[in-house]
DNA sequence: TCTGTCAAGTGGCCTGACCAGTCAGAATTG
DNA sequence: CAATTCTGACTGGTCAGGCCACTTGACAGA
């Protein structure tokens, strides 16, 4: 019974996440500047170059503005959001889909083809299969859950998931699924809740579908609800 | 006179811009791997950490997928946003609207401020001086459904109802709502829904809003469909 | 045929160094 | 004394070379 999954985050990523942490909890206001990159090497016990790659995440991401021979300041908010509608919260967004997705699993249980069930069981067998090795698979999450709505009759539906989670992925590439991949109770939760799901489409069973989509969603609210406060 | 300016941007940003233009351009395909980090460094005649700090900004923006021990990849481009909103059929989009305003408007019972209960009383006076006349006043429908999504708390729902609104208006500007506005008592039975929700939602009744909005987007999704078999 | 091993290649991260802007304050000058 | 210049201690930008962990696929052994 290996315990392994010390922390396969990478350094920069973690140091990002901790950088932007400290930005949302004001701890580095607007305009302020960041402690120079040599500090903060020292005080985070890692080099340099990976700090760099820390603070240029920031800055693409718009979170900071670097100077050049002046140091890294953080950015206002106004500027900050200047990419189109980047500012929902991620727990807004799964609360969105709490409300939309149970009922477009229950529209493709009642619509999906025998095609669409092979491709939904081969994604499925995907994220076991990553499960099993204690990783977590973002793209097999995503693509389970858009091709439910891709077949659940209902372009606008359809549309709505994904621009849902296009912009889940603005927000949290990495930071959320990376707690969460730590764990594997919770990894092995979430694999039982899709499969429940899978089989309930399957089965064209739409009020199945509908809870077990539900159940899902509001376990992955909690989670990130807990991990966040 | 000297003549400087050389290049003062910065290199993993000339590097990343580089790279972006041949995704762009067809040169890299989705699902293609990248050179090495060691080989770009090398053909472009950098260090390998400027290769990595541009690597890392192409991965923060999106456009690249890094695995660990294998290599960069282009990402898949998933781009929902196709101008051809004709082949929404309205009686989809009215789904849809079943599917996420019964919520809305819950939300809505709960979140709604004073300032907010004024002005849906306003529209909701407006829409029942209009009826009153033997007219129906699309303005005032739209504008009470967008009021609720609008204090649901909700921004990505808020923003969801706003497009569904908008692709509505598109597809039906006048056709159904000119069949219906000559049937008085159709009319009068929606005045009626609108009524019962707008008293739910100042009651802060979550469960009866729900209802309340089901109820009357059933009604209006068979009126349609009435219409138009 | 299947399985386990292992070497090559990859990204992740480190040490240590030099360069080029920036800016405040010391030194110089009027 | 005031205005100017100069200096040096910062800052980020870049480089070189190296070690490690991971992934993969070829290959030898069962």
């Amino acid at each position: 019974m290996p315990f392994q999954t010390v922390s396969n985050r990478k350094l920069y990523v973690q140091i990002a996440d901790q950088i932007t942490d400290l930005i949302g909890r004001g701890e580095f206001k607007p305009g302020q500047q960041l402690p120079s990159e040599r500090e903060l090497a020292q005080k985070l016990g890692v080099s340099r170059p990976t700090v760099r790659e820390a603070i240029i995440a920031l800055e693409i991401a718009g979170l900071i503005e670097v100077r050049v021979g002046v140091g890294a300041f953080v950015r206002e908010r106004r500027e900050m959001s200047k990419l189109p509608a980047s500012d929902h919260s991620p727990l807004e967004i799964m609360q969105a889909r709490m409300v939309v997705e149970p009922e477009v699993a229950a529209l493709a249980a009642l619509n999906m083809t025998g095609q669409g069930f092979v491709a939904l069981k081969s994604v499925l067998s995907d994220m076991k299969e990553e499960t099993g090795r204690g990783r977590w698979s973002q793209e097999s999450d995503r693509k389970l859950h858009l091709n439910l709505a891709e077949h659940c009759g209902n372009q606008p539906l359809n549309e709505i998931v994904h621009r849902l989670w296009d912009e889940r992925e603005e927000e949290l590439s990495g930071r959320f699924h990376q707690h969460m991949g730590s764990l594997a109770v919770v990894l092995k939760t979430i694999l039982r809740q899709h499969t429940k799901l899978v089989e309930a489409v399957c089965n064209r069973d739409p009020a199945l579908a509908r809870m077990s989509m539900h159940e899902h969603l509001s376990y992955v609210h909690g989670q990130m609800s807990e991990a966040w406060e």
